[in-house]
DNA sequence: GGCTTTTAATAATGGTCGTTATGAAAATAT
DNA sequence: ATATTTTCATAACGACCATTATTAAAAGCC
């Protein structure tokens, strides 16, 4: 019973998260959440709770539509493919759209407002779980004979990441892509290669 | 004629560059500034001018102060060394401090809010001036012979600045000093040596 | 010591922040 | 059709924002 919810809550919340991955959470005013939703601001608390929250429901949908090509790397057979898919994927996503150039995530972890401490330690928390999953990826390419005995899986994966947050950086200052797929190129460029793999035979 | 100042000018601007270094700019208020310069909000109105002209004396100062490594590394005498000096310098920069690690201009240039977009277009612009200065020492270098004629300069400049911009995340997200020189180590493994220089004899 | 000039601290300005009462409009249930 | 329930928009809330009058204190000049 009652009034049915007039507005798309879908919609709405990529809205928020345009909003958010464009201003970062602490420069989002709720002035600018409704002008993008298209909404008032009751119907913005009643649907997320507070700003807080509503971030949260933003970084979710961040991981789910934005963020796949990270699992999708992992799956991938060979390290070094793993971190080719990283970096272009980190590339696509942070120069891709105009107007919300860079991560969302690396806005966050470079907040500095006591209000928004709490938020930037999740974001900080979920960066290192990312880093976690990358690291124990080129810890079953060691046993698989895919990376060198002698890599270390925890600097590569650090290192790759590395890059990764530099290119946000460098796309929210306006670098263009072409720009970027130099980085990149030259990040993989010492990419360690196991003996007797295909790799290590063209090289 | 007249009263004379009474707090030191020079120990106010230190302190403030540790506000904003700490909360960034958007992120601190007059009440952290006069809390850290122990001053109150006229005197550094007076002292300064405004919040953003208060900010661009602090980016003066961390210039002076904390970024000499920069001028230093590009007088060094090859290109190889002026990337170890960068990275090392960044590493140092980022960690020394345990109450404002990560650096204050790239904690700028992922601000979000419509104030202070100003002042992060001013960062932007200094972050792109200084990697220009890297991408021309670099240039010089292929003149030199110490890097090779292949070797791209404006991509190796990009490139390390990526990775000094990564570390100073991964600082601000709590990474040890010793972590981030396992990054260092790995964006330095695939360094272009030119032909017949000493460190192409040792490789 | 009086007069002027500069700095200092208190406190107020208008504006915007995130959050929430309040009451009208709409839709289901009886 | 009436009562009930939920959503909606208007408008208000106190708190804090950057900025600035206002007034008292201190230091040079005569």
């Amino acid at each position: 019973m009652g009034r049915h919810r007039e507005f798309d809550m879908e919609k709405v919340l990529d809205a928020v998260l345009c909003v958010f991955w464009q201003k970062g959470y602490e420069g989002t005013s709720y002035a600018d959440l409704t002008a993008a939703a298209g909404v008032e601001r009751p119907a913005l608390y009643s649907a997320f709770g507070n700003k807080e929250a509503m971030f949260r429901k933003a970084l979710d949908r961040y991981h789910e539509k934005y963020l796949r090509y990270l699992p999708e790397a992992l799956a991938l057979p060979t390290a070094r493919e793993v971190a080719e898919h990283l970096l272009r994927g980190a590339i696509d996503l942070n120069t891709r759209y105009p107007t919300h150039r860079g991560c969302l995530m690396i806005q966050g972890v470079l907040a500095g407002s006591d209000d928004s401490e709490p938020v930037r330690q999740f974001l900080v928390e979920a960066r290192a779980a990312g880093e976690r999953e990358v690291r124990q990826r080129f810890e079953r390419a060691k046993d698989e004979g895919d990376l060198p005995e002698t890599a270390r899986a925890d600097a590569l994966a650090a290192f790759l990441m590395a890059v990764m947050h530099g290119m946000a950086v460098q796309a929210k200052a306006g670098f263009s892509r072409e720009t970027l797929e130099g980085v990149a190129e030259q990040a993989l460029l010492a990419w360690p290669v196991a003996k007797g793999t295909k790799a290590a035979m063209t090289s």
